[in-house]
DNA sequence: AACTGAATCAAGAAATAGTATTGATCTAGA
DNA sequence: TCTAGATCAATACTATTTCTTGATTCAGTT
């Protein structure tokens, strides 16, 4: 497989989600196939490194990324995992080009199709559409960002690893638990706990 | 260990290096101490990706990293190994600030002093003796490389083994045969037979 | 003061991934 | 037609990662 193939194979649920939110022509598509490049990371390869700006936008073809904050202690803490069809990028950082104090990092093996600052803004120009997509999109992001702080204030280990369970069902089975423990804040001792008494109960 | 401390305990081997080539006053060697960063790679983690320009100058202080290229098929063929006290970056892409199409990555978790493109230069101009030093040290290193070719087109694959041998012997038990048989250009599988051919003999 | 929801530490066990070996078969070039 | 090597497949071995469990501790409730 040449990499034309590749970028050709690739694309395609990119356009369908596109095409979800709100119709394409074909120039809009045209600009699609262009600015945005297919690339794979490789488990535990670095997507973003703490001190750099972010300068891509990523869309997840399939694998799972993560992004996560290390502290003074050295513990990290997932801010968000982001699957197939989900975006991920420190916004923060990508729009106010400054550098990042998050890490973004690959859990699995994962193609993304990304689009760079400098393509973003071009999209935007040539395609005033994409400013509503985008807006969407984030608005999508922020929403789920807003619930899952919620969850987290307000609720006890068990109520928010059953409220992983109900929105990340797909990941429950896909990812060490060390990592979803580190989501949800508590020790993977406790979560490995947790399961255990779930699984007996049913 | 604060990082500062870290800075200073890893920048010996260097200053080391430089001096045993040529005596550096206490200038030079602050100028070494400010602009070579000390840098933490770990096992698998991508020093230089292929199509990025390679912009660091990298003096390994402890692991080892290797430069290979991926070909059309997905073999991956190395071209050098670097381990302590020794020099690694894609010289090409570094000196042309184009994009390289060879890869660098990290056998072990590798600890590294590196200079990027700007300040090399402001080293040279700064510190001219340097522009020696340099020189010399490349030339270490294209010796090398024409030897490895010398023996590449000229021997069968024992003699070609037994001169990895006698050059890297601290690698020979330290890397996986999969990497010095991609060195060496030929299948993981034959240098095992060689390798147990060798071991009956003695 | 006792209970609960957690953390931490240590030790093993289980699972997975990475690496090496071996035999069988195939191939290109001297 | 030899020889130096590749390729493929199966198995074995090793190392790393992940998970589990018990023991102990601790800070806020009740």
């Amino acid at each position: 497989m040449n990499s034309d193939q590749f970028e050709q194979s690739q694309i395609q649920p990119l356009l369908d989600y596109f095409q979800q939110l709100i119709p394409l022509d074909s120039k809009e598509k045209q600009l699609v196939l262009e600015l945005f490049k297919p690339r794979l990371y490789r488990r535990r390869q670095f997507v973003l490194q703490e001190g750099d700006v972010c300068n891509q936008f990523n869309f997840i073809v399939r694998g799972c990324l993560r992004m996560y904050k290390i502290d003074e202690k050295g513990n990290t803490h997932i801010l968000q995992f982001a699957s197939e069809n989900w975006w991920l990028t420190n916004i923060g950082s990508f729009h106010d080009r400054t550098p990042s104090e998050l890490e973004i990092d690959a859990i699995e093996d994962t193609v993304v199709l990304q689009i760079n600052h400098e393509n973003l803004l071009s999209l935007y120009i040539n395609a005033p559409k994409f400013d509503r997509i985008f807006r969407v999109l984030i608005e999508k992001s922020f929403v789920s960002t807003q619930k899952r702080l919620l969850q987290t204030i307000s609720s006890t280990a068990e109520e928010r690893y059953n409220s992983f369970l109900a929105s990340y069902s797909h990941l429950n089975n896909r990812l060490p638990q060390t990592q979803i423990a580190s989501f949800l804040g508590i020790s993977p001792e406790f979560l490995s706990r947790l399961r255990n008494k779930q699984a007996k109960k049913a």
